[in-house]
DNA sequence: TTTT
DNA sequence: TTTT
């Protein structure tokens, strides 16, 4: 159809690590798992309640696939813009299963990093400013190199 | 958690006229089904290639309902705007599946209608000037009343 | 600074022709000139108001440009993504000014072509489907060709 | 015209403090001056370049004029949404200027906040768990209050 | 199931 | 004037 937008736009955190899978032709596919919640106030009861939205997003821009590998974690927020795509799918017991992803195709979409720690619950966090440059993608020095020319952010 | 972004942007056909549930508030419900697609060469054959993505919407917001009520049909090309919500639920056999919706929330997200035609839950579908004011909001003559304070566009 | 984004989405009409510009280049930079608007009905006086905002977007993207250029005219609607750009100049009188613009740059942004006549006040709209299939960029018979890989829609 | 989109969204981080100014019905109307910046690195000289734009934000909405006045300060990294409207005014000599704004109108637009440092209109901004809980809108103990019910994020 |  |  001509005329047609298909926008996924998520500002949220990784559940999760980013698991990375390799095509045949060696390029990266990152799946992500990422968090959005919403908090209000319970009219009736007064409590506060929070519900969070899980989101699984899979990333074929390789250029962005790469940037999500060496530089999410688990508890990174992020910008994610990708496009609703639906697969369906079979279990082991034959049953018809249906899962949407926000899918990143190659060259399009967006992520871009919205913390400069990189990480949240990561054990090995360090914090220097050499790691701060590289975790921020603007390290020029030693390095961050052949992925240098191609940082989107 | 804070800081949070959960937004669907579509703009697509409608692949079957709207349904409408009420809730026991008399509130209706309306639920879309919208098509996107895309079309591309194929490097290889030279051939057009098309792709079309269908995507379940969800109506709660009251004025938007309304207005998917009575001026959405099969066919009618429209611009959405809400959030991506996943629900579990059971088949008839007991098995769990998982659907992804675009959903509208009370007070929030847009439906814009884009295309002239527009007017429905009218079997005669009428060409004429006054029809299409209505059709497109604007409408300020005799009938369109109560809903008239309401339309979003 | 690392984790920006800066988005403009316009859905609107061409208040003219596009302007095209070449490039020492000769690559194409069309200028195009958006209305949206907004009606609401007055809480007092009970009249239908409206009111119109008018957008310039440049568009520096080779691809688009060439859509533009040969689609789009006086009264085409279309969807735009592109990002704020705020320029400084200085008139005739030397005096500063600052135009803000919706910018398209090379490889980036969207424009999607919404209505399926293509114009509105055109004297000379002929209504062939021939033509229309051109105006939808999903013509691939003869004559469109060399743009005919790149027609993002 | 029926069938317009007019939106913004910007991800990026406050030049300067809040600027509040009070309607006759002393509704709090909040004025941002919000940086976006893209690097990227020189094809020919290698070197890392960037460009910062800076967008100037209008709230009107009340609740979320509520938000930035208490939360934001110089260095807030937000989410924005509004839309794009452009004011003429004279400047003292009585030239014509035309300022564009991104506008977040009452009911309108949306404000999440990045970065959890967060808390403003403090000069003694505290570290600690509390604090954090405020500053990210989910505190439900005792103090925040009156604007509790309206925190959006 | 839409649209072109 | 921000941020990295």
């Amino acid at each position: 159809m001509s005329g047609s937008v298909n926008k996924v736009i998520l500002v949220g955190n990784l559940g999760r690590d980013p698991e990375v899978r390799r095509l045949n032709s060696g390029e990266p596919v990152v799946s992500l798992r990422i968090a959005t919640s919403e908090t209000w106030k319970d009219k009736n009861s007064g409590e506060r309640k929070e519900k969070t939205e899980w989101h699984s997003v899979v990333i074929f821009n390789e250029n962005l696939a790469r940037v999500a590998e060496q530089y999410l974690k688990k508890g990174s927020k992020v910008y994610i813009e990708g496009q609703l795509q639906t697969r369906k799918w079979q279990d082991q017991s034959g049953a018809e299963k249906y899962t949407t992803e926000i899918v990143l195709q190659r060259f399009r979409g967006e992520l871009t990093i919205l913390d400069s720690r990189g990480s949240a619950s990561d054990d090995h966090q360090r914090g220097d400013a050499a790691d701060q440059r590289r975790a921020d993608g603007i390290g020029s020095g030693g390095g961050l190199n052949d992925l240098d020319d191609d940082i989107p952010f």
